[in-house]
DNA sequence: GTGGTCTAGACCACC
DNA sequence: GTGGTCTAGACCACG
């Protein structure tokens, strides 16, 4: 995984691991690898997936056992309010942005097609 | 105006600015206010502001009078290559991220569509 | 039962127990049930249940026979000295805390009293 | 000052600093410490008061501002507030817990009344 | 082996 | 000088 200078690592991580949550990666068992097994892969250090994983519980995303590992959270509703939550703020933020810069939906529409 | 935490205040005076130069605020003559000027409206430290002309002049959308002030390029087709480029890069990372949540584009339309 | 993450779940087994014994839980025969019964009961590793008996045994508040299980131990006055002592200590914990943001006595005994 | 061993360092330092703040210790330009600054004082690693700080502004209860200093929340009511909800909380614990150990109001009362 | 906490120390952008 | 982030490495209680 390639991280950007742009955002904190711990935060890239997090989106990361939302966006595998939306996809079913972790669906059978809910399991989260363990942070140090994280850490390997990333190739960062684990204090800094400790710090996602911490906030991801706090965002009622995932919970922890103690000493047995972290779980996605067991809401069957909750990938789709993942995915709902994200797509709605994503493009709030977007056409507010378009409007800033005085482009209509009508035209954004028809950008997006030309794409 | 507000400054979020998660991007440096001078980077945020810059979107703002591009923004103002895009919707004609600086159309009469060109010219921008002064740093002090501004530094006192948003309530920042001069040497931000003084941070964002700096950079906006890098980036060769104003340049720079000495002691009369900065001013917007005299480039008829300025506002239109900026809105032309902060329209393809908004875009296109929003269209990234609709992806990686396994969204197509139809689904984007129509979702644009209804809000 | 629901373990927080605050605190051991052994030490929260203990507490429980405690409880149990003070509301004459195991007044019968003073037999506690056995380690796999309870560790079943509150879908808990074994080692945690027999880790919380060995922490009782040591507060000298219940005894293992062995082969024949865990007793409550035969005191006349046991459950009167453990809720006395768990009375003194979280009252005065509470008593303290309440010094420490400011509120007396007698405002503590109307906000109970209302409530 | 002590730091018992039963609770995270940083949530002890997050209880102290509420208090500070209930009590009105920064009430004049509500700036709070550095980082540094208080590292230095209760002798903890900077780190330690960063996570107390940061918790401390994901409640609600402080405000960073970049490169100037944490802050508290410039609400009039937030000490009653705190106060109210921290009486409220610890009141209600402390009346479960004698609840559990079969001792009702009256009694709470008395036994309070004497100490 | 697991997560949780803490230290020490470093570097950074920002103001 | 300020907060923010990250690393490296350690120790601990817990299960």
């Amino acid at each position: 995984m390639q991280f950007n200078n742009k955002q904190p690592i711990y935060m890239q991580i997090i989106e990361y691991i939302i966006i595998d949550i939306i996809n079913g990666k972790y669906i059978d068992n809910n399991k989260l690898p363990s942070v140090r097994e994280i850490a390997l892969a990333l190739q960062v250090n684990p204090n800094t997936i400790q710090k996602a994983y911490t906030e991801l519980e706090s965002l009622d995303i995932i919970y922890t056992k103690r000493n047995s590992g972290s779980f996605v959270k067991d809401d069957n509703n909750l990938i789709n309010k993942l995915k709902k939550e994200l797509l709605d703020n994503k493009t709030k933020e977007y056409l507010d942005y378009m409007e800033k810069l005085g482009i209509n939906k009508e035209e954004i529409i028809n950008y997006i097609k030309e794409m």
